[in-house]
DNA sequence: ACAGTCACTCTCCTTTTGGTGTGTATAAAT
DNA sequence: ATTTATACACACCAAAAGGAGAGTGACTGT
């Protein structure tokens, strides 16, 4: 057992791992990493990201295939999460403007190295699988 | 319309935006993001990369509450698309080692940035639901 | 008078996700 | 002789996610 170790452990990747992870604060680092890694709010992110200020149905448009709902719903928990500020004009017809807070944008930096991750390594996952669906149909 | 605008833009977490994105890699980065992205995909990634080394009902008691369908399901996944090796002794009762590939490593480090963020930031998310849910009381 | 606009909400309905429980092979341990 | 351990596969089922489409409210342009 290696549950007396008293020097800094290290990941395979580098990364410090704290001998004592106060398992509340993991599990809830788990819950909010299980939110914030869904589709639709990183892709809501990233169009908020680049273009500032925006109202409802223009994110869906940028967005792209993302029905109603699932807009409203998004929206509604990033809100809630504080990434986004809501911004009501009490007209006619109803206007709505939408963009990022200092979080929000701070976890759009964050997920911009998984992004950046994803654009510079997509050829390998591609060889991977070519070469898995190869494998499997040589064994 | 923007659509003319050629001087680099940047988003508004510093990131360069290409004018010309092609829409086939957008869609199969969004993909890739899409699955990665995924709750028991990082949490296996987690402990990967911190034990080095480790078989099948191993992993399943470090990650918890994970069920062997979805072990295994993500296990196959994450072989297929490059990150693990899955490494089979051909004894009995069966022996199975997984550990993370090169890309698996990176992948790792690209997420190790939100993970950092969660643990940096989660009180600010519990701060603002603590606001959004009082203002719905107030409103 | 009447359709159109915007930002929704609400009600179905289908798809996906994921848990549970069972089966399997075989050798070592009891 | 029976149980145990390992790494699954497979079938079944409940729950959740998510899409489609209709409705809403008040004003504005025709």
């Amino acid at each position: 057992m290696d549950q007396g170790v008293r020097a800094p452990r290290l990941s395979a990747s580098g990364r410090e791992i704290p001998d004592e992870i106060d398992p509340a604060l993991e599990e809830l680092v788990r819950g909010i990493i299980g939110q914030v890694a869904d589709k639709w709010t990183m892709l809501i992110l990233e169009v908020l990201d680049e273009h500032g200020v925006m109202r409802f149905t223009e994110i869906g448009r940028q967005v792209g295939g993302i029905s109603q709902k699932m807009l409203t719903q998004t929206l509604r928990q990033m809100e809630r999460d504080g990434f986004v500020t809501r911004t009501v004009y009490p007209v006619i017809p109803p206007k709505v403007e939408y963009s990022l807070t200092e979080l929000g944008l701070s976890l759009g930096a964050a997920f911009c190295g998984v992004w950046e991750w994803a654009a510079a390594r997509h050829q390998d996952i591609e060889a991977a699988r070519q070469k898995f669906e190869e494998r499997q149909a040589g064994a």
